[in-house]
DNA sequence: TTTTAAAATGTGTACGCACACATTTACTTT
DNA sequence: AAAGTAAATGTGTGCGTACACATTTTAAAA
């Protein structure tokens, strides 16, 4: 009735070797003769063995020790969120006896970067999750890594030269374009349309004039309405900030703000709140607590949701798969753009899995 | 440095007794003494002990079997795409000794969802996944299942009297908040909207009304444009069927159609599209074939994804977790509302994780 | 006290695999 | 032919848990 699963010690007594035969050929080994390497290769393609992870994992019994390579949480509540995401991937993994390590740079800070980086490597974990805000500093890093043959999954930036073992995160040009649509949607009158660059640092660069070109390139192709796009370049630490955004907000011909950033949204939103104009279209970044409240108020239309948090537990998951389990993972894992709206923002919450 | 895992082990030399009373006190199987309890207890509160679900589970070494029960895969594509979640678990979970089972009724008989859900019954498997589309049938079964202690899981339909180990699905009045929200978007003309019941059985209504309440719901509250919803019932096996659409496509106050089910997405599409009314909005679900189809030619405006592949795939997943991991589960995963647009389609169907 | 039964506790094996190590085989070299 | 060496193959143990079963302890009955 129920088919018993094929054992290493089915296959040993088919193919007439012992289990450790068996073992060499599963795992390349060598040390096995031509002739009982035809013999298993054989019996393998005449049944389908589907190894017990189980037992392989348990049999192995390894301690692996992964380091989790991210801005620290207290300078950003996006990567506050994504630092959840390791805790959350800690507890999971504890059980099985794999160890995850957090290491934190200053956001701001090229050399914290770079520093942190050195001290990992220096740690000679088993596995490395990083999120590579600094281009020019973090190729050198990759060789490191490299030379040394740890494998290292990135997520959040995407830098292709890189050679990870996966990549987690994001088609910024389409999220972009997402942005730029759901701009788009039902507006009839012609204006001005800002794209507003706040308290950005220069690693966020990259990542924004990917997602500003989609925005622009949407409406060249799609949008029966013109409008003009403005870039604005704003630092909330800057004491004339409020008077800059104040002016802009006074243009009556003024339509929409499409802010990049997870903070520069909650920003954004708290001086358009301010000053009341609930009327033009607010699009932004990702579930902060803050964005919540003002998505709700009806301050913000739209969020487009980047997980930070599910890119990094599963950027964890991704490198025990690889480590323990031996599975393959796939290069690149694109999450999904989550259009998020007053109505549908309860049902992302709900649920943590998700 | 790599703190080791604390094993039962452990635990009995800390205790000072033997391994197989901890056993004893850990899975509540009596036959320990009060002084023994009270030695493993005491231990017990000084460590965080977890068990290593990889040795638990290779240790106890059972063969569970999982029955899933739904509608015929081959009626519907909504319910082709649950039956191809259902594959996947089947595949993810063989190789831990889990067999799952696939059992299908007739979508539109009564009678086949009873009989079927009797010779699941009758099988005795260890867990059931479950969509109830027929609620009064659905009753008496879940009765049985209690009488046996086959737990089982509910998904795509809710019914809470059924005390289910847990349900999967989303919320689907404020689905239909939702779908009316996307329909609302960006309108400025007064006019009429239709809710399209389209090729709809009688299992189905239930969700429906849910769905329409929460659209016409939205529209009270929300709306600054006073709209006429009016509700339209259309059979395409029935030879005026394109008449009767015709007829409501030609209404030149006709702002937009919302259809709830995901076949319905689907003709209604392919009617708008050959009458050429694409400044209507159609808001529709599911990403079916041909939706997507639609959707990409801008007749569909806005799909609604209930994803009924991972609500089954995860179905099986919670099964699995009580059964064989001994895992709590949550007694409700209520899905997000994942609102689908021409820009972020690609993103969606990119993964197959997400 | 001895017998008997029940309760408590301990021991051993299995789960399927990995891996170290022991043993056997094949082939050179002297 | 004997010895030596490397390659090939087999065996055994451990991973942490579950569970069956053997053994010991305790308490009651004869």
């Amino acid at each position: 009735m129920v088919e018993k699963n094929i054992r290493i010690k089915d296959i040993a007594r088919l193919a007439g070797v012992s289990v450790g035969t068996v073992d060499r050929v599963l795992h390349n080994r060598g040390r096995v003769s031509p002739e009982a390497l035809q013999k298993v290769t054989a019996v393998m393609e005449q049944i389908d063995y589907k190894p017990n992870l189980l037992a392989r994992t348990l049999g192995s019994n390894k301690n692996y020790r992964i380091a989790a390579i991210l801005p620290d949480p207290n300078q950003d509540p996006y990567w506050a969120q994504a630092s959840l995401g390791i805790t959350q991937a800690q507890l999971e993994w504890a059980q099985y006896g794999i160890q995850v390590e957090l290491f934190l740079f200053d956001l701001l800070d090229r050399d914290s970067f770079q520093k942190t980086a050195h001290r990992v490597h220096l740690a000679r974990p088993d596995g490395i999750l990083i999120a590579p805000t600094f281009y020019h500093e973090a190729l050198p890093i990759f060789e490191l890594f490299r030379e040394t043959d740890i494998p290292f999954v990135l997520f959040n930036t995407n830098i292709p030269e890189a050679q990870p073992l996966s990549f987690i995160g994001q088609n910024l040009h389409q999220s972009g374009r997402v942005g730029a649509e759901l701009m788009n949607l039902g507006q009839h009158e012609k204006g001005t349309l800002a794209v507003l660059h706040i308290d950005e640092d220069i690693q966020d660069s990259v990542h924004l004039l990917e997602k500003e070109r989609g925005f622009r390139e949407y409406f060249k192709e799609k949008s029966k309405v013109a409008f003009d796009i403005v870039d604005f370049n704003m630092n909330p630490k800057d004491p004339s900030f409020e008077d800059q955004f104040k002016t802009l907000l006074d243009d009556k011909s003024l339509r929409g703000l499409f802010v990049s950033t997870s903070k520069g949204t909650a920003v954004a939103a708290s001086i358009v709140e301010k000053y009341g104009r609930q009327d033009i279209r607010l699009v932004g970044y990702d579930l902060l607590e803050e964005n919540l409240r003002y998505l709700r108020a009806g301050v913000i239309d739209f969020l487009i949701n980047q997980n930070p948090k599910r890119q990094a537990s599963l950027g964890i998951s991704h490198l025990v798969n690889h480590l323990m389990f031996k599975k393959g993972t796939p290069s690149t894992d694109l999450f999904p753009l989550e259009v998020i709206t007053q109505q549908n923002v309860e049902s992302y919450l709900g649920s943590g899995i998700h």
